[in-house]
DNA sequence: CTTTTCACAGTCGCGCGGATGGGA
DNA sequence: TCCCATCCGCGCGACTGTGAAAAG
């Protein structure tokens, strides 16, 4: 079973197409021979102090002084938290010192001195926090697009590099907040090699082959275009990497600055580096240079120039705006009567009729997420939602609420990776900010496009459908005790993740023609391609759907104050 | 045989220019 | 009649995955 490759063991080679959640705990046992100078994503190897009872530590740290990592007997790397060495203080501050222009050229990331591995403990989470160093504020760092990180992470992600630059997909968006209001920040994204293997697509599953070539060339970081700003701009809103382009051109010049070179079949991890700068866009330089750097695991994903594995195709077509194309049944499905469809048409709305402002990034992942569900089974469009277990929204959206608090003492760089597990209640994401009206900006990828039309498709009109079932309630303002998912007994959670594969599959057992109503397409459409059920079965969740909609359509203000980055779900 | 490159078709938003309507 | 604002259609570019061909 798919599921049941989670977990399976990195060290001797071998590895499991299907990414669960536990397999973040695991795959952190890497192999260092030969790592020579080469920089792999390994966190807590150097210097980093926390202090888990930190009033936000609201994450099962345990305490870690310096990494973790023994070698190459597949030990793990316990430590999430990284400070120091992990931009070269010099150079790089001169670079971020020169603007965002020569930011992204001026320093190659890869080839730093330390090796550093990283370690995926915990489950993941869609949110970090740490004390910024010498400022005594906490950061918090929330991935606004997790659900959908997820999804793709479970199949292993592949983001697609061409010698032009590709976007990636998903995108890398976050929320920040606990900044301070007036300090400038520059906030960038780093790609670093995940590990040391180089990755090959056989037999359905990625399986290492060899080392990765570590003497790649060429751009590893992006900086934000609005880079640097103050912290109450970062804070306004949503923070998303939409317009950075992967590529595997080393000689890329013209569009450098937003490309990061990669290099095909190696796995790779997305930092977010937040650096605080002086009021004249200058980085503080020295031992006070006051960097903070979270990860998210979900966002590791393998560079490739073609697509590897068709469930992640399947993935990227259903939820990428630009590849509605390549939706076999888009033309059947857009011209359902409204009341009969579950999700919108990115043209249905004027790109004017957004929801009110503030709900825009708080609804992206959740819109992003939802943009092309169900789909391709029509009939599973009156499949009441019996099993929660199964739910994706109940799966993605409700256990991104993570979290990891710790405080700095010491050192000049912290790293952060978000993991999942056991956290307190005590800081929520509702209730991280009240969010403002937002600028029209915030939407960062796609921010005119496409998604700005998913995000009105989501709009007031009240035109889709709405199967609302009772007994998945939405909240527009989730109290503490409604996040379900942090309620969720974790043998549930796991189970899920463990079994979401299964239930892949017997979702797709699940929708013989007996099952269907049109039991045509379902059989034409798999001719073509796997299909996931992933999406259509589970995924759908038209209740949900239908209630955020009706909510927003509602009391979308109110709404829109209460929920954050995040829509949420709340589960009886 | 595997990996990369390229042309292609499809969708979308943006911007431009023409058509239309209202007011001076 | 002229000016201005608005609306609408078209073309372009950006973007996607596909599939065949080329390269290694």
């Amino acid at each position: 079973m798919p599921g049941e490759g989670s977990g399976s063991a990195l060290d001797d080679g071998k590895v499991s197409p299907i990414i669960c959640e536990d397999e973040l705990m695991s795959s952190g046992r890497y192999i260092l021979d030969g790592l020579g100078s080469n920089r792999y994503f390994m966190m807590g190897s150097t210097q980093q102090t926390q202090e888990s009872s930190s009033p936000c530590s609201l994450f099962p740290y345990t305490g870690q002084t310096g990494g973790v990592y023994a070698g190459s007997d597949g030990s793990r790397y316990a430590a999430s938290l990284h400070y120091g060495s992990v931009l070269p203080s010099a150079g790089f501050c001169q670079s971020l010192c020169a603007g965002r222009g020569e930011f992204g050229t001026g320093y190659q990331f890869g080839h730093g001195s330390g090796n550093t591995y990283h370690s995926y403990q915990g489950s993941g989470s869609g949110i970090g926090s740490m004390a910024l160093p010498g400022a005594g504020l906490r950061a918090q760092v929330y991935l606004c697009n997790r659900p959908l990180w997820l999804k793709f992470h479970r199949h292993q992600t592949e983001m697609i590099i061409t010698k032009q630059g590709r976007r990636m997909f998903p995108f890398l968006s976050f929320n920040i907040t606990g900044l301070s209001l007036t300090t400038h920040y520059n906030v960038f994204v780093e790609i670093v090699l995940a590990d040391p293997n180089h990755w090959r697509f056989q037999g359905g599953k990625w399986v290492t082959c060899g080392k990765a070539d570590n003497n790649m060339q060429g751009n590893k970081i992006y900086i934000h275009p609005e880079s640097p700003n103050t912290g109450a701009h970062w804070m306004r809103q949503e923070i998303s990497f939409g317009k950075l382009k992967l590529t595997n051109n080393k000689g890329a010049n013209a569009n450098t600055a937003q490309m990061i070179v990669l290099q095909s079949l190696h796995k790779y991890q997305p930092r977010l580096h937040i650096v605080e700068v002086s009021d004249d866009g200058t980085e503080s330089t020295g031992r006070d240079s006051k960097t903070q750097i979270f990860t998210f695991p979900e966002n590791q994903f393998i560079a490739v120039t073609a697509y590897q594995n068709t469930d992640i195709t399947q993935l990227k077509i259903d939820h990428n705006p630009f590849a509605k194309g390549f939706r076999d049944n888009y033309d059947s499905m857009y011209t359902l009567p409204e009341r009969e469809r579950l999700t919108p048409s990115p043209s249905d709305s004027p790109r004017t009729q957004q929801i009110v402002p503030s709900t825009r990034y708080a609804m992206q992942p959740f819109l992003q997420d939802q943009f092309v569900s169900n789909r391709l089974y029509s009939s599973e469009r009156t499949v009441p939602q019996t099993n929660s277990m199964l739910s994706p929204p109940a799966d993605d959206a409700t256990q991104r609420w993570l979290v990891t608090s710790v405080q700095q003492t010491s050192g000049s760089k912290l790293e952060l990776t978000a993991y999942e597990g056991d956290y307190s209640s005590s800081l929520l994401p509702y209730s991280f900010k009240s969010l403002p009206l937002q600028s029209a900006h915030s939407l960062g990828y796609y921010p005119d496009a496409a998604f700005a039309s998913v995000t009105a498709g989501w709009s007031s009109r009240g035109s889709y459908p709405r199967k609302v079932t009772s007994g998945l309630p939405w909240s527009p303002r989730p109290s503490p005790t409604d996040f379900t998912d942090e309620h969720m007994p974790d043998k549930d959670k796991s189970r899920e993740e463990s079994t979401f594969s299964q239930s892949w599959m017997e979702g797709a057992a699940s929708l013989k023609p007996s099952d269907s109503t049109e039991p045509s397409i379902y059989s034409v459409v798999c001719k073509r391609r796997r299909i996931s059920h992933s999406e259509s079965g589970t995924e759908n969740s038209p209740t949900v759907k239908c209630e955020v909609s009706e909510n927003f359509n509602k009391d979308s203000s109110s709404s829109s104050k209460a929920i954050g980055c995040y829509a949420f779900y709340a589960s009886s």
